[in-house]
DNA sequence: CTTTCCTGGTTACTCAGGATGACCAGCGCA
DNA sequence: TGCGCTGGTCATCCTGAGTAACCAGGAAAG
């Protein structure tokens, strides 16, 4: 018989189901989740590891009772006692009606501008898109999340009003990150879009275009509603003696129903000259779909978008639009962040950009 | 985007070879043996694990500082001051010739996944753009830089395949993220551009295309060789009786540089009606272009993209691409940079992703 | 109401990595 | 000289993880 050396450990032979239990067993203590578990899908994307490891870990967990098994096609909940000790986190969600790269205030770049800087800040970011078509069922699904999760601030991006005061009202620990209704009273990290809309529309007077349109998603996104007073105000002051036609046309957000717009507008009796396109996505669409049909950019058509997208100086013409560099505003809310988890209270002081003017070849005299 | 739960630890994926080296790491700490290890016959009893494993372990550890290699069918010997090990760190640089939203492996929606992913691993992930022209200046920068940095690998997107060769020939720790030279002996996570080049080509001909053109840039990034390699071969294979004319257009990778082939294209005597173009930047621009001009697409000319963006299905026409599942490519990714932080190795088998084509109305039959 | 999406449940298949056992050449030593 | 030990190598098997489909039930959106 060989000696043995006893000082040794012998390595542990563990599964790597059995180490995802353990991961997930972790996040029930750290209290990342309340209630229940995340579906099997979700945690298999959260901890990297596929489906079946999950479920496997989950079994481990069930069978040793930290979980309960699934109630009916209900999601797992977790058995009583597991130690929800409320400890302080940094976990920023982001909240949006769209994707992350439609979100007019912070450009596709800037998202994950945004995320680097608040990761480096040891901030956690998630993103979650509440894309219901009702309102009610917008909130159900949000109170729902605000019961399963902890979290320090969210951050909402091109929030409808009504949402937005929904969630100031219930007192959400919240900031906005683009505009924001005046009457919540929230840390905001704005563009002016008012300013935007009354630029956008001068541009086109002061060029000489007396029958122009403003496309906006019918979202009531405020810095929509906002770029949309701004638009009109402008026409009002300057249509003093001009006979000046401005139309607030308003599509749901889909490029098809954006381009049913598109040609009932040039269909009509006074076709407008002059389009101020709300997002970046919303300008190529338009562009691309006019050019297609045989209307000439700028020839029969000036497009200026409301927002700015980096392909836009590529092509010709150059979409003429408004710029601004994102990074003031993310150091500005980095720092919030930073505030609120330090003092558990942020600063509710507006921070504004005002966006330049990005002059293109898609702004032109009418014909 | 799915939304994450960050505040996890993620299970650590660390292999069992590489648990057996910490168990001998902690033996030789506590002394278990002086001068030298048993043998590994010996040691695969003492731990109870098989010889290969007991190998596998030690040449970590080998790799590590840890021990001498077996001196002259010598036991293996401890090096002296075992206590300060140099540990590797877990610092990734990304390198490449353009910004990061501009790498075609990974679109910029892919981009800010791939540096979640990998904080999430705990890995600190940089970003490091080599835009000289010269061969020598890219040379001399990066010599520069390595003398200066100690990183756990470098991330090369889309370098050309001199540097990716200079760089492999230095025995730089490296893995390639996009298309790998196949003299290069690195870890890789490709998509398959040959494939792509083929079954494009093959498209456009059984669409019944006989003047087609691939547009692409001309700074010889391999994975662009690689689907020209393809584009040509299908076209070689089909050409049998028909009378094909394939012509690859290389451009200086400017949106002028493409107008400017595009228009000495459609002006030749026998312009193409079928085009693959390379970017998704790119097809943008040429996309616009041609409509701007009154180029029907597909009209007169159909146009596939080699490379996805997620408005190409929002346009009129779609554009035709080739997309993937960039998911799947990252998980490879942060699975082998956890390897090669545990063993100090990663395995050098390439990863293959086949994109699978989405048709779009930018392609049809010609005239 | 209908439809859509998402849940848990299940399948078949691939593949990497560890286990096993055998073999080799070199070396020290009885 | 022959034995027993060393590290080095190989072929083979098998477990466990990954992948990608499916399915039915049910909740929720419209």
């Amino acid at each position: 018989m060989p000696p043995s050396d006893h000082a040794l450990d012998l390595p542990e032979r563990i599964s790597f189901s059995a180490l995802t239990a353990q991961a997930i067993r972790r996040g029930i203590d750290r209290g990342a989740w309340a209630g229940a578990l995340p579906s099997e899908r979700r945690l298999s994307e959260v901890l990297q590891v596929s489906r079946p490891t999950i479920r496997r870990a989950l079994a481990i967990l069930v069978r040793e009772g930290t979980l309960d098994g699934p109630r009916a096609r209900q999601l797992r909940t977790i058995r009583a006692g597991g130690g929800a000790r409320p400890s302080l986190n940094r976990r920023v969600i982001f909240l949006s009606h769209e994707q992350p790269e439609q979100c007019p205030p912070i450009g596709s770049l800037a998202f994950s501008e945004i995320r680097t800087v608040l990761e480096r800040l040891r901030f956690t970011t998630e993103f979650l898109v509440c894309q219901e078509r009702s309102l009610a069922a917008q909130q159900r699904k949000l109170a729902a999340y605000f019961a399963r999760n902890r979290v320090l601030s969210y951050v909402l991006l091109s929030l409808n009003q009504e949402l937005q005061m929904w969630l100031a009202g219930r007192g959400v620990p919240a900031m906005v990150l683009g505009s924001c209704h005046p009457a919540v009273r929230l840390p905001s990290f704005d563009l002016d879009n008012h300013a935007v809309g009354r630029s956008a529309a001068g541009l086109l007077l002061s060029r000489g275009h007396r029958r122009i349109a403003f496309l906006v998603p019918d979202s009531n996104g405020i810095g929509d509603l906002a770029t949309e007073a701004g638009f009109t105000e402008a026409v009002r002051l300057h249509a003093a003696g001009d006979e000046v036609q401005a139309r607030i046309v308003r599509h749901d957000g889909t490029p098809a129903g954006l381009r049913v717009r598109l040609d009932a507008l040039l269909a009509g009796p006074a076709p407008p000259t002059g389009l101020l396109v709300a997002k970046p996505r919303a300008a190529l669409v338009a562009l691309v779909h006019l050019l297609g049909r045989g209307v000439a950019v700028p020839g029969r058509v000036s497009i200026i978008c409301r927002d700015q997208d980096d392909v836009f100086g590529d092509l010709r013409p150059q979409l003429a639009h408004f710029s601004y560099d994102g990074r003031g505003i993310v150091r500005r809310l980095g720092r919030a962040l930073a505030q609120l988890a330090a003092t558990g209270v942020a600063v509710a002081r507006p921070y504004r950009v005002f966006p330049r003017f990005v002059s293109g070849t898609s702004l032109a005299r009418p014909g």
